[in-house]
RNA sequence: GGACUGGUAGCUCAGCUGGAUAGAGCAAUAGCCUUCUAAGCUAUAGGUCAUUGGUUCGAAUCCAAUCCGGUUCACCA
């Protein structure tokens, strides 16, 4: 049990004794004192001013009073500031705590739930390579699923490719025109590299063709539709429907380079997936839904054929499910594979790690899973991410102001090369040993830069000033790991001795317990609001704190063997910290760096 | 226009389920390596929390209005 748990309950039931007044545990509020005043938990007293009918301080003294004596071994003094009462807790709760945990190497995680939630995340289109954004939601995504198995869940990840459509086949037309047979081999171009320099090469094309026809005296609206590329990419689109041999192959073919490329990709970025769908495969799904959700009443069909769901009564708009020509549109698609997921895994909840430019369709689709009552309504959540843009707005293809992710990662990997080799501390490391220390490095940093903001949030980077090593950084905590770890093998943890108590707990490292003992709880709040950055933001705070201890006082060479031993063992749980931490942001951390 | 969403230090961001004097990092300035890794530590400076009103013991936080941004509202995916 955590201590500010542990508080509530005493509280709480402090306040019964005292009182006769009933408040439950979780709603005593309890903070952690500010540094400026003296104590190391602050109860926030003004509520109960008002049915006690005494003064806050009045209110404060008889809390602290009765605390102290009622709890002799685990709170030793108290203040009343104000509504604030501040209580100090003994350093022999602190200690067993040290002495408990400190050797625990899943020290912070949950038990197993035997509960299972499902994690979507990443869903590339097949026409072109990753860029910034991509990464932002793929770190997320694996993320998200590394912090709900750290609290108990069993989690599926899943991934679904849009690998059809009519911007797969612009590329593969492109292809036809103007590849002359080249291949990526051919032309020693990472595959999905290959196929989106093509997706390009369509609109180039299609541009030119544009502006022909429209001096040829057509509208834009006119040329736009009659453009040859573009209708020869709309037959191939048919063709493609139909199943067309030649059709197939190419797609077939393409699509192969894209994914060699994406396997390279993902493999360097550390993402994996449980499960992977094809939207080729998944495309027809939900068609039967639409006929049950005619007969629910829940669709309706206009004189064209078409079928829609009228959602103004819950605020939103009319919503098309099937067109008049019996095709079906993207949502319908996603009804049958939330079904299909239901059916597959049964999770309990289903993750969908999707840009907010789609929290219309999310809202859209639960609510009409919700009314076609299929068992998977419930436990849809979107968890809506904010776009990453640049200073001058957002990332756009046509422009060419998208950050590609490939060379994003190599540049933080040349960057952390740069200054691994400036500080020349791993002068005896091979070859394989540096390239897998820049590896961990640039990557580490690139991580944390995505993974530190809100994911509510959209945020902002800057490609002309490289992502900083310093300070609220990746590098920065895998330095700190490092160092504590640099420390440990020179001095040697005997595991056997137990603390002593005969000098008191300095400020700085009673701080640093106080936070260690967070963890849990950090993971836990991680977890429910599907918030990375609350635990990058802690372990950013848990290290800082240890190089305030590590700069005043020393580990290896402290003032007495009671602090040396105290002080090696905080050393060994907040490294464990700081890497358990880290790798379910998906970083590594080094033992040297 | 409707819906949703954001506005906090020069820049990037925390804090937002109401609590003490609004915090970090970067950038700036000044210090700290003959003892454990200076990718570090310490200090200084930097704020009308968009604006106005309301709710109350107390508001960056909740409510309303206004201003300024963004997203979205396709028989596209």
């Amino acid at each position: 049990m955590s201590i500010t748990v542990e508080l509530k309950g005493i509280v709480s039931s402090a306040l019964n004794s005292l009182y006769e007044l009933n408040i439950p545990a979780d709603e005593v509020l309890v903070n952690g004192t500010k540094p400026e005043f003296e104590g190391d938990y602050t109860i926030v007293l003004f509520a109960y001013t008002k049915p006690v009918r005494k003064s806050p301080e009045v209110i404060g003294n008889e809390l602290g009073n009765y605390l102290l004596e009622n709890h002799k071994d685990f709170i030793t003094g108290f203040n009343v500031i104000k509504g604030f009462l501040n209580l100090s807790i003994a350093d022999s709760y602190w200690l067993g705590f040290l002495q408990q945990s400190f050797s625990n190497n899943s020290f912070g995680k949950a038990e197993r739930l035997q509960k299972k939630v499902m994690v979507e995340y990443s869903s590339p289109n097949t026409n072109k390579p990753l860029h910034l954004g991509h990464l932002r939601n793929n770190f997320l995504g694996w993320s998200i699923g590394a912090v709900l198995n750290s609290v108990g869940y069993d989690v599926v990840k899943t991934c679904i490719v849009n690998d059809r459509g009519v911007h797969i086949c612009k590329s593969m037309i492109a292809w036809q025109l103007f590849g002359n047979g080249a291949t990526p081999a051919s032309t020693n171009t990472k595959g999905d590299h290959f196929v989106g320099d093509y997706y390009v090469k369509f609109n180039d094309e299609f541009k030119l063709q544009v502006k022909d026809l429209v001096a040829a005296g057509k509208t834009q609206e006119e040329a736009e539709k009659e453009a040859p590329i573009m209708k020869a990419t709309q037959q191939m689109l048919i063709d493609w429907e139909a199943g067309k041999p030649e059709v197939m192959e190419l797609w077939k073919t393409m699509n192969g380079w894209v994914y060699e490329g994406f396997d390279t990709t993902y493999n360097k970025i550390g993402s994996d997936f449980d499960k992977t769908y094809y939207e080729s495969n998944t495309y027809l799904l939900g068609k039967d839904l639409v006929e049950q959700g005619l007969e629910k009443k829940v669709f309706f069909q206009k004189d064209d054929g078409s079928v829609w769901i009228d959602l103004t009564a819950d605020g939103l708009d009319e919503k098309l499910v099937r067109r008049k020509d019996g095709t079906s549109v993207y949502i319908t698609q996603d009804i049958g594979l939330a079904e299909q997921k239901q059916k597959e895994f049964g999770a309990e909840k289903s993750i969908y790690v999707v840009g907010d430019e789609q929290n219309y369709h999310f809202k859209v689709l639960k609510l009409i899973c919700e009314k076609l009552q299929l068992p998977s309504a419930e436990g849809i959540y979107h968890l809506s991410y904010g776009m990453v843009e640049l200073p001058t707005g957002k990332m756009k293809s046509r422009e060419g102001t998208v950050v590609d992710a490939d060379d994003l990662v190599d540049e933080m990997i040349t960057i952390a090369a740069q200054k691994t080799e400036e500080l020349g501390k791993v002068k005896d490391f091979n070859a394989e040993e540096l390239e897998k220390l820049h590896y961990i490095i640039g990557l580490g940093a690139l991580k944390f830069f995505l993974l530190r903001v809100d994911p509510k949030k959209k945020m902002i980077f800057n490609p002309e000033e490289s992502i900083d090593f310093h300070g609220f950084t990746g590098p920065f905590i895998q330095y700190t790991h490092a160092r504590i770890k640099s420390i440990l093998r020179k001095f040697e943890l005997d595991n056997n001795k137990e603390l002593e108590a005969t000098q008191p707990l300095l400020l700085l490292e009673k701080q640093l317990i106080i936070h260690i003992e967070l963890f849990g709880a950090v993971l836990q709040e991680s977890a429910a609001d599907l918030d990375p950055s609350k635990l990058a933001v802690y372990i950013f705070n848990l290290v800082k704190l240890f190089n305030s201890l590590y700069a005043e006082h020393s580990f290896g060479n402290a003032e007495s063997e009671e602090k040396k031993l105290l002080r090696l063992k905080m050393a060994q749980l907040t490294a464990t910290v700081i890497k358990t931490g880290m790798n379910i942001l998906g970083i590594e951390v080094p033992e040297r760096m």
